[in-house]
DNA sequence: TTTCCCTGTGTGACTTAGTCACAGACTCCC
DNA sequence: GGGAGTCTGTGACTAAGTCACACAGGGAAA
């Protein structure tokens, strides 16, 4: 794929740029490299180091840690027109990566070196300000997961889960993976959504699972 | 308290300014207003504006969420030499304080207004560091809260808290606290202190929690 | 085609955690 | 000394997580 594809994708997903950064655009395109995922790969394991700094072009990754149990819960997902800002983080303050990212989806990222992203962030108010406002979303957002775990039942969990997974109603996934988003085990996830079949509100098979009414 | 002393305990608490940004703490201190606050009093409360950060120089915060049941969590604590990031987070992106801040004991602190926060902040990139690097902290220990709640037995939790929070070997909190630090119901601290005491770890009494072997 | 194997799902039995209701016990204050 | 309010203890019940194991379905190999 050419650099005017590349820059062209970016405007496209990443918006705020478009106002009045579009050559800070051009720049991060110019010293990034362009990079496929595969889905189901591991990008970052924790302890890892980071390379650089990943804004996603296509597809999904979903950042999650893990118990020694080998139970996970999902942090948060990172999709078309975000960063990873845990790769922002370790680069500017030099720790490792403490989580697991993975790739749910086929996708392309542009990853920008840490040395070219430092200076970039220096020069330009704007990268600034685009990487502190998604900062502050990621830290909201992990926070109302701990309200979420700590306070809510999981049987509303898991319905609101299916609602906004499900695409026409249906979901093409199996129990474990639904267990690891909600942090919880399988056993639990088969069990509520028996009940929920038992009261006629989903339809059940191998990898799927249909949303009635 | 005289400008003179209030930047002298600026730079003992804030030490990463001391090295090389010792006239930047001047300026923060000089643009601030030093406020004073007592143990039990809420700071903010879910959905207030932010007038501006607050670098706390002594005593401590505790920052919170609460479900309608009224069972809390603690997020993290803020002590002396280090900031409220979520003050950050609304005065640059411009949204609302996203949670509860109380104050744990008495203390003190200067609160640098919204406008000249976002000024020094676009002049000095020691400050920008400074932020972000608690911002990045933070994120983590909420990630690792996430875990804690998500995958931790209680009991385990209970008791290292108890060491952490105990001075030689003595808490005195009530049960009802430890609940809303550690996101459970006072019920269930009340009865696995109850089962640590028959088991010879701890002796109980009212407000006062001490430490055996 | 038949058999085998692997992954995915269902379920019982048990433990841990949270809820509800209420009984006492300990302070402080009048 | 008597209340009132706070704090702690506990039984009974529900929700969630663990462990063990059965069984189903679907593809690969014989």
């Amino acid at each position: 794929m050419g650099a005017e594809a590349t820059i062209d994708r970016f405007l496209e997903v990443f918006t705020p740029f478009r106002a009045s950064s579009i050559d800070l655009a051009r720049q991060l395109c110019a010293v990034a490299r362009e990079e496929r995922f595969a889905a189901g790969t591991t990008l970052y394991r924790q302890g890892d180091a980071c390379p650089g700094v990943a804004f996603v072009l296509d597809g999904e990754l979903r950042v999650y840690t893990k118990a020694e149990s080998g139970r996970e819960i999902t942090l948060y997902e990172i999709g078309p027109g975000e960063t990873c800002v845990l790769n922002a983080s370790c680069i500017l303050s030099g720790g490792s990566y403490p989580v697991f990212a993975a790739a749910v989806t086929d996708g392309r990222l542009l990853m920008v070196p840490s040395e070219a992203f430092r200076r970039l962030m220096n020069e330009h108010e704007f990268l600034r300000r685009f990487i502190f406002d998604l900062f502050g979303q990621r830290l909201i957002e992990v926070m109302e997961l701990v309200q979420e775990v700590a306070f809510r039942r999981m049987d509303e969990r898991l319905m609101e889960y299916l609602v906004e997974k499900s695409t026409d109603g249906v979901l093409a996934v199996t129990h474990q993976q639904i267990a690891a988003d909600l942090g919880t085990s399988r056993e639990v996830v088969s069990r509520l959504l028996k009940e929920f079949e038992r009261r006629g509100r989903v339809r059940l098979s191998r990898h799927r699972i249909e949303l009635l009414s």
